[in-house]
DNA sequence: ACCTGAACACCGTTCAAGT
DNA sequence: ACCTGAACACCGTTCAAGT
């Protein structure tokens, strides 16, 4: 009972969360929870627990576990976004930045295996209509695609339709982050860093032997 | 209280499952339950109650819920390489057969979407381990691996490492199912059968501009 | 050997009630 | 407006008991 008004809005120990900022920690404690322990430990207690909130204040901010699921997935395109974008501009927008864009998508996935599993409904009933996720989910899509525009243009790919392409890379990339994260690959001796330079090399020339 | 003994070894109401079969019945019953009503509707309780059993009873035949899933993807690979046999076999063993094998690939995913996804530990925990369930894996990623090796020495495809190369096009096949089971192509309006066409044809000849 | 039924410790969700 | 606490209908799993 020392001070009173002026440090207050520094800190707020007890009603930290009554002012429209619990909706960001819900979501923040869901990611957290979900990289350490898996999606099974993520359930609304424990959630609210992380808090100190009831394991029903969440209903203020979200329809369910499933719109929660859902604000989890949205943000994990986020980060995805952010990662190719990185790897595309750091290497030079060009043949290098696209090998490096394919290797941050890989290594996203397999550092949040559980986040990445989440956004493509692994387990999870997901509202795959929510404007927030559809819109997230294009962002990250929007930085391959605008990455093989690119490249067609500087005569480093074929000027084949560029979303039906774009698709193609994305499957290809998908495909080997799916297999790695659930341990596939490792349990048949892969080494994925050498199946990575490899498919960087096929994907432009193909398995074909003309 | 009609008939009593002779009828009895071709319909047995009570107890049909006392002489060992209870455990197969038990792996098609949620398999069933799987295909029609989804991964959420699999509960232990309904598959007893499906087969007039104890949901209890199960445990006599499967250590857990996890051991009772692992035999689903096995059986899940079994059928898997029955069917890109069928389909490599049909086509003709060439360039035709290895066509219908990623289409029929991709078709058994959309046909048993659950099923696949559960393949793959998709929002369950397997036992990875299982011997059955990894002799079962290896069994369908043979059935591809071979088609390669086949294709190598008909001159059709380049003479890369076939476990690496086969790897590569199992991603790129696994990684179109995974995107069009959950929505995601269709969300953005993809004609799958054109994606089919374009992958099997930028397989071959890579995306490159040379 | 095989199955049952009650019990236990969880879970998401609802709802009347508090501030 | 925002949060709580008790209650409800589920779930997987355990275990003593039946045949």
């Amino acid at each position: 009972m020392a001070t009173s008004r002026a440090p207050r809005l520094a800190k707020k120990p007890r009603d930290q969360y009554h002012h429209g900022d619990l909706r960001r920690a819900l979501l923040q404690a869901a990611v957290r929870t979900l990289q350490k322990q898996g999606l099974a430990a993520l359930t609304l207690r424990a959630v609210g627990e992380e808090l100190g909130v009831s394991r029903t204040a969440l209903y203020r901010h979200f329809a369910d576990k499933s719109a929660l699921l859902t604000a989890v997935a949205s943000e994990g395109f986020r980060m995805l976004r952010s990662a190719l974008l990185a790897a595309w501009e750091d290497g030079g927008r060009g043949q290098v930045g696209f090998g490096a864009m394919g290797d941050a998508y890989v290594r996203f996935a397999l550092d949040n295996p559980w986040h990445y599993r989440v956004m493509f409904g692994g387990g999870v009933e997901l509202d795959a209509a929510d404007p927030e996720l559809t819109a997230a989910g294009t962002a990250a899509f929007l930085a391959l695609l605008d990455a093989l525009v690119e490249q067609q243009a500087q005569g480093l790919v074929r000027k084949d339709d560029p979303q039906t392409q774009a698709t193609f890379v994305w499957a290809l990339v998908h495909g080997i982050a799916m297999l790695a994260i659930d341990g596939t690959l490792q349990a048949r001796g892969t080494d994925l860093g050498a199946l990575a330079r490899f498919s960087l090399e096929r994907l432009r020339t193909g398995i074909g032997a003309d």
